[in-house]
DNA sequence: CATTTCCTTACGGGATTCCGTAAAAGCATA
DNA sequence: TATGCTTTTACGGAATCCCGTAAGGAAATG
């Protein structure tokens, strides 16, 4: 079994039971950070320290409080300990139940495992965690399951997102264009970019803009 | 200290540190509930045995599965439980944290404590069991302590609540004005609709109803 | 009962979205 | 360079939003 691993999760409420797993599971080197950047600290430390850990096990939404914090999200802290430390193996534990997100995490952020938050999520976090371990890939809680070649949702790209963000904003088209233009943001016409939210708008079955946001924030795209 | 206590809260991992909680303090009956329908259920029946539970911790929100439910988050438990045993003492446990929700837990739903779940909450809550058993009241984790006079956001009412649902699932401000008119709810003409969403704007800063939606899901109004 | 005040509704013009069509620009191929 | 294909941009009319003004009606006041 793993020996040192590392917990991000600010809820101490959820790390208590995250932690007795772990114990259960006879990990002998357990710590727990409840921010981001005490995480990322922690993992160069230990590498510096030839004791790297061998497993982190992260939320993603990370209450945010009177401390200034760098990283304020579980994708941005995965991102950059992906930039120091790229063997090692990580599991997502969150309430996040968006495909979108999720098949995100395992194709541009390099998870193993990605454990939802449930009413049985205490035995499905020990057995991706031993799944992990074993060296298997992409482990999916039984309670999401869903076809990583399904290409539904995986099309909409930054690109969409940004026009969204935008729009969630309060900015109209003319706007956007002049932005995307200050940013080099292709394409950045009215038209281009008017186009491209008719394709949401199709896409998600909005009636109009303001639908279309609804949606887009119910699916945690902004 | 109370006698018999009732958890409602759907995630394993949260629930044990609860249950952690309440056997620390002494509790001789906790049972737990997954959903709010068996909450409900287990509370009639305890009434009707003679035997009624002192406490109700529940949490607000609750995952939707393959189960069929009836009640399907804490306000709706809480208020079916308001119907069959007044003298329940309540406390909500939630990461919630937009004041307006809070405080209508207090004013409409008569809830004794609201503790937010964070970093320190597992001590918060038992504070705050300790002080419900003592019959303080209205009492709030001290991450959030607002001011309940503050009437900012309690002047947002049902009618508000409506349009802004309306809005957000692409009714074009005829649409709403007809619907109003179907439920008799008034005013419902469109300048009057169209008067109100104006009033909305200029309190929620938006410049259009795009951005009115986007803020009015980040406050979880709607 | 007349007057005032507040709330609701109606109306109108400008701004923006909505949606289709067409022109212009970029790109690959021969 | 010419040709065809795709992407991007431009344009225009209808629908809707946006915002100010005013008319109509109900309740409050004297």
């Amino acid at each position: 079994m793993f020996k040192k691993v590392l917990v991000a999760e600010d809820l101490d409420s959820i790390s208590l039971a995250v932690i007795q797993v772990l114990e259960e599971l006879n990990v002998s080197t357990i710590h727990h950070v409840k921010y981001c950047d005490d995480g990322l600290i922690k993992i160069k430390k230990a590498l510096h320290e030839n004791e790297p850990y061998d497993l982190l096990i992260s939320d993603l939404s990370f209450k945010s409080d009177h401390r200034k914090t760098t990283l304020s999200s579980g994708e941005e802290l995965i991102e950059a300990v992906n930039g120091v430390q790229n063997n090692l193996k990580k599991i997502v534990f969150s309430i996040e139940d968006k495909n979108f997100r999720i098949k995100s995490l395992f194709n541009d952020f390099g998870i193993n495992a990605y454990v939802s938050k449930g009413r049985n999520s205490i035995t499905e976090l020990r057995n991706a965690i031993e799944a992990v371990y074993r060296n298997e890939e992409r482990i999916l809680s039984s309670d999401l399951s869903f076809n990583f070649n399904d290409k539904t949702l995986i099309e909409i790209e930054s690109y969409d997102i940004s026009i969204l963000k935008l729009l969630s904003r309060g900015y109209i088209l003319e706007s956007i264009s002049k932005e995307f233009k200050e940013l080099s943001i292709t394409p950045n016409g009215t038209s281009s970019i008017e186009k491209r939210i008719n394709k949401l708008k199709i896409y998600f079955k909005a009636n109009n803009n303001v639908h279309l946001i609804a949606i887009a924030k119910d699916f945690g795209l902004v």
